[in-house]
DNA sequence: CACATTTCAGAGGTACTGATATGT
DNA sequence: CACATATCAGTAACTCTGAAATGT
């Protein structure tokens, strides 16, 4: 069992997101949380539908995740002058603290998870993490 | 976002879990199904406690997959007469009909997922990704 | 009594499907 | 008309929590 690749990363994969909702729950948080205000932070603001695609979450479960960061005061919405379909979400101040604190929270988790591994590993592991996804999000173009 | 390992984690996990799902779903199996299934081939009968613990499977999440298998009559189900509490369960000879299949599906779903790497990099990874998992299902003894 | 085993009922975060109303 | 957007309802596989009844 432990000689079938997808097999080890789904199990790892399992302790890792363990590890991360466990801190995040901490701040009242979960993972898309903190994809949407990273997103959000370093891209600028968005439509839902652009957001979505960012973040690779689907429109459906968008929808609870915002409400629940509006709900904290962490984004907000408001309606596109240019396009009357779209909202335009937007991070605030607290959001940006908000964020500061889960990206500190999730540094730390990733030192937990690695620790078996040296600096130099981590980097090759990332790195064959990254040619696998890319895949999958660039489809043969 | 890509630079954080568990983020990579979770993302690549996925893309597995839903090759592989696909996959087994064909013959309408999930992944537990494979799983118990391997682990009563190679390690044989077992309480359904034992078999929740070797294949890292909680006991209420047994119970319904045990039920579909034996569904299917792929396992079966015997009381113990050393210990009136116990299940024995042993697989048919349908059974590891129906392994020998999804162990098929599921080999050639890792060659899709790791066409990307070399066969030495895909050793690399599955080393890391098993000293990644140490850390939890050895805890330091 | 403490302990292990089987069983049940429920929940939570991630991912996906499908339908609808609205606007371009 | 085709198309995109936002919304809502529901499903699915996996993981975990808690509690009950039974037997050692």
């Amino acid at each position: 069992m432990t000689r079938v690749p997808s097999w080890l990363l789904t199990q790892t994969a399992a302790h890792a997101h363990r590890l991360v909702t466990g801190r995040l729950a901490e701040l009242d948080a979960r993972g898309y949380h903190v994809r949407l205000l990273a997103s959000l932070d370093e891209h600028g603001p968005a439509s839902q539908a652009d957001l979505g695609r960012r973040c690779g979450i689907h429109l459906s479960d968008l929808l609870a995740a915002l409400n629940e960061l509006a709900g904290q005061g962490l984004i907000e919405r408001t309606p596109d002058p240019d396009d009357r379909r779209r909202n335009v979400v937007t991070i605030t101040a607290a959001g940006r603290r908000q964020l500061r604190r889960l990206e500190r929270q999730v540094a730390r988790v990733q030192d937990e998870l690695l620790a078996p591994l040296t600096p130099a590993e981590r980097e090759q592991l990332a790195d064959f993490l990254r040619r696998l996804l890319a895949q999958w999000t660039n489809p043969t173009e």
